[in-house]
RNA sequence: GCCCAGGUGGUGGAAUGGUUUACACGCAGCACUUAAAAUGCUGUGAGCGAAAGCUCAUGUGGGUUCGAGUCCCACCCUGGGCACCA
């Protein structure tokens, strides 16, 4: 008997293959295209294990299915091969990463090979050869120059261990995904990715990606978290303030910039407002201005300047002059007098070297707030920062519309200078219920608000215990809600009452305005909060399913409405009409929506999804192609002078503080100015490792383009993708990431397909033999490459496929393979001890086959396909004692072909060694797939199952298509049958044409 | 807590509302062999029975139906995602 020796026959086959290149894909020709898509890997030190080996063999399976269902197939293959392994093996090793690299590709690349993956190896890509980055630092200036890439300071997910931010996607369960240490909050500046600006365009697009499963698209559905509300102000009680006066910038005049809209809206609120015209033009003296305005305008305590650049020096004159002041707001005021695009500014300059006698300035004003615009360019953030702090005072930050603030609306501003508190909510029906606000901890205007909070120090406690805790700290306390009153009111608009303000860390500065109108009769966590704190419990909406109460809330006319005591009340969370809420009462929750959304807030759209963190704090990834200038600020690169390569290092060691290993290599820093020629620096932090992997599909149509990143012919030709296998886990990173990258080219043209990928297939783990996931520490990994040695590449891809659906997490079992490794040798055998002997046909059993495993492959069952082949070879092979006496007929060589074709895709070595042993001479992988006849894949015989009251008593098989009479007649003469039917009378009788009849009795 | 997916023999799993347990592993018996391995054949959900056959079994409890693993309701358990998102 002979064994089939896979080793020489599998080696055999695919050295042929790779020299007829018969995996290739050809970018020109008449058969229609299908694009197979895998996830690429990542070369590790450690090589392909059996995560890889299952998504691929689907994916080599189906492609081979349609080269032979005559697709040209384009099934590509590329390395993922920036990212942390190596840079940290870098720094153990002091090895190049490119070194490590190269070698662990080529080893992965020789695992590929030899199990017998049908990958088109002459597009193969690889994400750090500088000629594909060039295209990944392209598309981030494409991002830059839309608007869409943003550099800004904020709280970021900081990886100690790793020493590098990372995106919130990265972060799991609270710890860095990479490496499992507990993620820190850190203020750094950080390049962004709007992804944001994409939600609601990501959001829709789920829609039209009907081949994508359900589960995925509400992952993703659910990450982007879309809700639709409304933000309502409410204003802080400020008593005593009836005046304001604008000091205008340097060179500037009252009707410039924001000025003449600031002065209308204070005026609407009823304050007085001057704003004046200071003396002095391009050129103003502190001194001058000081005296003008003490001349002109009438300073009291009732008062409050706002200065604007220059003019926050001038009111800080005016102050150490003895004015007296309610208060004074200090806009991008340059304190220092330096600026950072290196223009000089001699006047403002020396106003500001003269400094302040801060004791006077603080003895005779109410409150200070220092503003610094997050986007500007001119004057340091770090400047408002030592001023606020002289002053006594947090500096607060705000996204200016225009940079410093010189656009004619800055609505961020009119917030802080109003004291107003921008909440966002979905529930405005119940802001008659809203008996206090709550702030984050991070909340800017909680420092605002410092000379009105007695309390400070026990505030500025809890603040900075608040910020100390870890994302995954502040949500474990779950049950104990802390927070600490402010001693400032707000006023709710809806009832005018004045409300305290409060600040707990339930409360998230990530998320809509970072601060909430707590409805504790209608919210459950503001609910336990006011429990905790004893704060009033307002209803306002009355529980249907409770016994009503009368308008006021009260059972009875006479009773006072239900906010009476502190602490005391019900919690209801759902619709119903509305109580206690003067106009609003007897109204439904959603009128009341509507109304009173219309009366005191605005409609506003919030989402979960934040902006991409792009910026990573390490050697081994693309360089992000920008340069920082003294005089022009940010430039991008030249797309002429891409790629941006890395530098040699000699230390490849992150420095810990925020700042990339390249930031110590000056002659690679430092650079000229591409627009001006002046000295510059170049941006130092790199890529996060998504980067290469959000657009690699489009290369891999057009691989070799050294003019773009993919022609438009060829794109058409391939994209978008018609099936990508992977995993779940990257349904919210990788799998969001592509779409934003390829609708935001597609937005500009670069791409001709909207959606990247129109069907996306999850494949299940693959565990242990334990059952746990494999794993080094657990020992128990099962090496692909030893299977192979011992079974051959065939058995592994078909048990694996054999082990379950694809779709499910699936154990590995040592034993069960040797099933599979039977079948094969019985393949094999089967051809070989048939020759020269009769043979029969077995068409109804064949087509079946076909039918079944064409559907099967077409849906992704390969299991349920494997075991028809088992049927369909159980069926003819028996065989008895004696190999060399025939029991039962073989089938004829053409039906034995088709079913080498069948197996072609599943067993794809032995299938060719056996096709060539029958006399071919080209590759049954590009042979054509069996057609099936429907007719010939049913069954001539069939199972009927006779019941009586639903329950089996006989079966009897017959012709298909056999009448109900005849059925009924056979039925009735078995004689189990007639037992169950003795004495009794049939009223009904149910038949199942193939199926069955069922006599129902009395 | 919320949102998904799932729960079927000793095991992996199969099953358009129609014989539950296909296919495979494992196990048992037999054949071949001096023997073992390999290979082949037969059997294999549980209980009762000599057999014919009967009863009970798809996480639990109800319901719809001539008939439910499949549909509906409630609950339990496992896996995945989100998690104070206002």
């Amino acid at each position: 008997m002979t064994k089939y020796d896979h080793k020489a026959i599998e080696k055999k086959w695919q050295n042929a293959w790779e020299k007829e290149k018969t995996y290739q894909a050809s970018d020109a020709g008449k058969k229609p295209k299908k694009y197979v898509l895998i996830e690429f890997p990542y070369p590790s030190g450690e090589g392909l294990h059996m995560g890889h080996l299952r998504p691929y063999t689907a994916g080599d399976t189906y492609s081979r299915y349609f080269r032979m269902k005559g697709c040209e197939v384009l099934y590509p293959i590329g390395w993922d091969a920036f990212g942390l392994p190596a840079e940290n093996f870098a720094i153990k090793n002091k090895v190049h990463p490119r070194v490590s690299t190269a070698k662990n590709i080529a080893n992965a690349k020789k695992q590929l090979q030899n199990w017998g993956i049908s990958f088109d190896w002459s597009r193969e890509i690889n994400t750090t050869d500088p000629d594909y980055f060039k295209w990944t630092q392209w598309i981030f200036l494409q991002f830059y120059k839309a608007g869409l890439a943003y550099e800004a300071t904020g709280l970021i997910n900081w990886c100690p261990k790793d020493k590098t931010g990372l995106a919130n996607e990265e972060v799991i369960d609270g710890r860095c995904e990479r490496c499992g240490t507990v993620v820190e909050k850190k203020e750094l500046r950080q390049w962004y990715l709007k992804i944001t600006a994409y939600a609601e365009k990501l959001l829709e697009g789920l829609k039209e990606l009907k081949e994508w499963p359900e589960p995925v698209k509400l992952q993703q559905e659910n990450w982007i978290g879309k809700s639709e509300g409304a933000e309502i102000e409410f204003p802080i009680a400020q008593k005593g303030i009836r005046k304001f006066i604008i000091l205008h910038g340097r060179g500037s005049r009252p009707k410039d910039h924001f000025y003449t809209w600031l002065k209308k809206k204070l005026e609407s609120k009823g304050f007085e407002v001057q704003s004046p015209q200071m003396p002095g033009g391009e050129e103003p003296k502190d001194d001058e201005c000081a005296d003008f305005i003490q001349q002109h305008c009438n300073l009291d305590e009732h008062t409050v300047v706002i200065g604007h650049s220059f003019g926050g020096i001038v009111a800080l004159r005016l102050l150490e002059r003895g004015a007296r002041l309610a208060g004074a707001i200090l806009v991008a005021t340059p304190f220092t007098g330096k600026f950072m695009d290196g223009k000089n500014r001699p006047t403002v300059t020396a106003a500001a070297k003269k400094g302040f006698d801060f004791a006077a300035v603080i003895k005779n004003c109410g409150f200070f707030k220092v503003i610094s615009d997050t986007t500007d360019y001119v004057v340091a953030m770090s400047d408002g920062e030592s001023y606020a702090a002289k002053l006594g005072v947090n500096l607060i930050k705000a996204a200016a519309a225009k940079p410093h603030f010189l656009d004619e609306q800055e609505p961020e501003l009119l917030t802080i200078i109003l004291s107003r508190i921008a909440v966002f909510t979905t529930r405005v029906d119940t802001l008659p219920g809203a008996t206090f606000l709550v702030l984050a901890p991070e909340h800017p205007l909680i420092s605002n608000l410092k000379s009105q909070i007695k309390n400070w120090a026990e505030v500025k406690k809890y603040i900075e215990n608040a910020k100390k805790k870890t994302d995954m700290q502040r949500a474990a306390v779950e049950k104990e809600k802390t927070g600490i009153f402010l001693g400032s009111y707000a006023v709710n608009p809806a009832t005018k009452e004045e409300i305290p303000i409060w600040v707990a860390d339930y409360v998230l500065m990530g998320y809509g305005t970072g601060a909430i109108m707590a409805v504790p009769a209608h919210d459950e966590r503001d609910f336990e909060f006011a429990k905790q704190y004893k704060l009033p419990i307002r209803t306002v909406i009355n529980n249907p399913s409770q016994p009503p109460l009368n308008l006021r809330g009260g059972e009875t006319a006479e009773e006072p409405p239900l906010n009476i005591r502190g602490g005391e009340g019900e919690l209801f969370t759902g619709e119903g009409l509305l109580i206690n809420s003067d106009g609003y009462d007897g109204m439904s929750t959603e009128e009341a929506r509507k109304k009173i959304a219309k009366d005191f807030g605005q409609p506003k759209v919030q989402y979960k999804l934040r902006d991409w963190v792009f910026s990573r704090q390490r050697y081994w990834g693309e360089p992000i192609p920008l340069i920082h200038c003294q005089n022009c600020g940010t430039v991008p690169v030249p797309e002429e002078d891409l790629p941006v390569t890395l530098p040699e290092v000699k230390d490849y060691e992150p420095t810990g503080t925020g700042e990339s290993p390249l930031a110590a290599i000056d002659e690679w820093v430092n650079v000229k100015c591409p627009n001006c020629g002046g000295p510059a620096k170049r941006e130092t932090n790199t890529m996060p490792q998504w980067a290469g992997s959000s657009w690699y599909w489009l290369r891999y149509a057009d691989p070799d383009n050294k003019k773009e990143m993919a022609g438009k012919k060829l794109l058409k030709r391939w994209t978008p993708v018609d099936v990508y296998f992977g995993g779940m886990e990257h349904t919210t990173l990788h799998l969001l990431y592509s779409r934003f990258w390829n609708l935001f080219l597609y937005d500009q043209g670069h791409v001709t397909a909207k959606e990247p990928f129109t069907k996306r297939v999850p494949h299940g783990i693959v565990l242990g033999p334990d059952g746990e996931k494999m794993s080094k520490s657990r020992g128990n990994v099962v090496n692909p490459d030893e299977i192979i040695e011992k079974f051959g590449a065939d058995a592994l891809r078909m048990y694996e496929m054999f082990l379950g659906p694809h779709g499910d997490t699936v154990s590995w079992n040592d034993k069960g393979i040797m099933g599979i490794k039977r079948f094969l040798d019985r393949v094999l055998r089967y051809q070989e001890i048939s020759k020269d002997l009769p043979r029969v046909e077995k068409k109804n059993l064949l087509h079946k086959t076909i039918k079944k495993v064409t559907q099967d492959i077409e849906g992704f069952r390969f299991n349920t396909a494997i075991s028809q082949m088992m049927i369909y070879l159980n069926e003819v092979w028996k065989v008895s004692e004696d190999e060399n006496r025939i029991e039962v007929d073989f089938v004829t060589k053409e039906e034995w072909q088709e079913f080498l074709k069948l197996l072609a895709p599943f067993a794809p070595h032995l299938t060719e060694e056996l096709w060539h042993q029958l006399g071919h001479k080209d590759s049954i992988h590009l042979k054509e797939w069996p057609k099936f006849d429907p007719k010939l894949a049913q069954d001539t015989k069939v199972t009927f199952v006779v019941q009586v009251l639903g329950k089996v008593r006989a079966t009897l098989e017959m012709p298909a298509g056999t009448s109900q009479q005849e059925v009924k007649e056979k039925a009735l003469a078995g004689e189990n049958v007639n037992r169950h039917l003795e004495g009794k009378k049939i009223v009904k009788e149910i038949f199942v044409p193939d199926k069955l009849i069922n006599f129902v009795i009395k």
